[in-house]
DNA sequence: CTGTTAGCGCGTTCAG
DNA sequence: CTGAACGCGCTAACAG
């Protein structure tokens, strides 16, 4: 590896001048940089980022901690984020949790031992102790996705609540009086977020959430299959289902499939989250979350407090989420009493 | 930030009886180890691993380069170079060059500024100064996905012209004689390996391949929809579509939607790249490849290298890809004339 | 078994 | 405008 040194010698000044001219910062005669230029391209030198990174001890790296780069929500956010960071000159350590809290914990000891700058964090279902950790380091954290219950930190969502109610309302207004919902880990913001809209939605329509089937499981394909399978296995069937994401949503379709339910004639079907255009035939009604500008606004709320020299007051946003309807959502087949039409609020295709 | 210096004062030891320690390396009492170690609980010290970077030039890190982790395919494939490279306590830097090989050579630079142990690389179209830089600073590649003209490294792909084969032969099995394919551009490895095992299919069913509709655009959804647009348009319009990865499809599919055509009545079409279980109704007919395997196989070469003191020759490993047929392809609705079933190679869902 | 010395490659500080 | 000295935090190579 060629160093500063190297190019120092062949350039025949001394390793400051050519730091100097690099990194342009303080006063190099034109006669130097020249020479230091040449010399620099002729040895094909790259700075060693990690000895500036030492050196400095900051470096420009963010670490993104979330559940399931798998899942096209998450990786929508992921983009938002590396594009905002690199705008900056910011790389972007992922880290995939699955929604374990022990992996959380691995990770966040391996981004501060990388001496990361921030933590992008989705925090599994109880992140106190990865929190607390990243406190004690002193760690700027930016809280994902997720409301957080204790501690002070900047946060970016979306709007769980009123999506849901939208989604709920979208239901009742089509005429369902009969509507599961299935959402993750009670444990986890969204989860708890979404059920408070639906029954918001609910009880304001003048029925019994209690009477109703509210599930709780995980935001995967799997149990959003058992937890369809448990549904339609009772004795009082609802004629319409909010899937908490879109995994909760692939696994109830494919439990109704086998079961020989038609949607949205046997079972209407509306999802939170939307798919990335074109992923699959236009066809769920979804709630639509701003995922790449959750991402971005994360990121620039980070690179923010970190270009800041005064201490910033945590901050909060959330950002609305949209009822996109389509074709999984429809009145329900027997009892079509009040056929008022479904509100969209959004375009089909937004631009 | 606490240092090894902190420990070892709070210890009483030298900070080389902390390093050896924390190590696992010499010798130290078992009493030194005892005080060492409670010193490290009660500051709550974490190793700088910069500094450690610094000293030994290993960072334990690897650079992933890829087109486009919105796709669900690299997605996978990052998901099993990220499982690969934590089972030996290595990290992963994301990059996505979009296809642009000037983003990848940004990339490069900082992936190699940034001192990374190894690159991971699906190569943009032309990436010949992108592997010239890695090679002149002596940075081990390997090539993901795509084949490699020139130069030597490891490299790890599915088997595109196998697999490419084997779609048009169920197509042509199922009747079909005016087969159209569309691919991304011609100057990537896989689209050229598609269309030469699209070319084997149809000679070998005596068939003209040069009387064919063969398209060359780019991997996504717009140029799919673009390409299908002219293929309806021409004179003669093909039964089937042979599309050569999951985004030309959904634009494919958009473009039928458009003109009113259905699938698999009035259009039969299969696809190159499967989707995650689960993320669409299953319908499409594809070949999928082993993403996983193929994130962690290259991940695995990389590693095996780096912990090599004698040097490997480069290797190259293709994996098979295998037909999953499901409902997007049928016998051509006016000229049923052989209506020899379709052999299925693979289960719907392999376990 | 433990401590001392030296230096990884760079940038800050302060003299020239 | 330029250079010399020093240190970021850690570990390899020697002593002891």
């Amino acid at each position: 590896m060629t160093t500063l040194n190297d190019v120092a010698k062949l350039a025949g000044v001394s390793t400051m001048t050519v730091s100097r001219v690099i990194n342009g910062s303080g006063y190099t005669s034109p006669a130097a940089q020249a020479r230091v230029n040449q010399a620099i391209a002729e040895l094909g030198y790259m700075p060693n980022v990690l000895a500036r990174q030492l050196r400095s001890s900051r470096t420009k790296t963010l670490g993104l901690v979330l559940t399931d780069i798998a899942n096209p929500f998450f990786t929508t956010i992921a983009r938002g984020v590396e594009d905002a960071a690199r705008a900056q000159g910011y790389a972007v350590m992922f880290c995939n949790t699955d929604e374990s809290v022990d992996l959380e914990l691995e990770y966040v000891r391996v981004l501060i031992q990388r001496r990361v700058d921030g933590v992008l964090l989705v925090p599994a279902a109880d992140s106190s102790t990865s929190l607390d950790l990243l406190r004690t380091h002193k760690l700027p954290v930016v809280v994902l996705d997720r409301r957080l219950r204790f501690g002070e930190a900047d946060q970016v969502r979306a709007d769980s609540e009123g999506g849901a109610y939208d989604a709920v309302r979208h239901l009742i207004d089509l005429g369902h009086r009969e509507i599961a919902i299935l959402v993750g880990p009670e444990s986890v913001s969204t989860s708890a977020d979404r059920v408070a809209g639906y029954r918001r939605a609910m009880i304001e329509a003048g029925l019994d959430p209690a009477s109703q089937q509210i599930r709780f499981g995980k935001y995967t394909e799997a149990s959003g299959h058992e937890m369809t399978c448990h549904l339609l296995a009772a004795p009082t069937r609802p004629t319409a289902i909010f899937a908490g994401n879109n995994f909760i949503a692939f696994g109830a379709m494919q439990a109704l499939r086998e079961s020989g339910l038609e949607i949205p004639d046997d079972m209407s079907i509306v999802v939170f989250d939307d798919l990335p255009q074109g992923w699959i035939i236009p066809f769920l009604t979804v709630i639509a979350q701003p995922a790449y500008q959750i991402g971005k606004k994360a990121a620039e709320l980070m690179l923010e407090r970190l270009a800041s020299d005064e201490p910033i007051e945590p901050r909060t946003f959330v950002l609305r989420s949209s009822l996109i309807v389509r074709r999984s959502s429809a009145p329900p087949r027997s009892t079509s009493k009040q056929p008022a039409p479904a509100r969209a609020r959004s375009m089909e295709n937004p631009a």
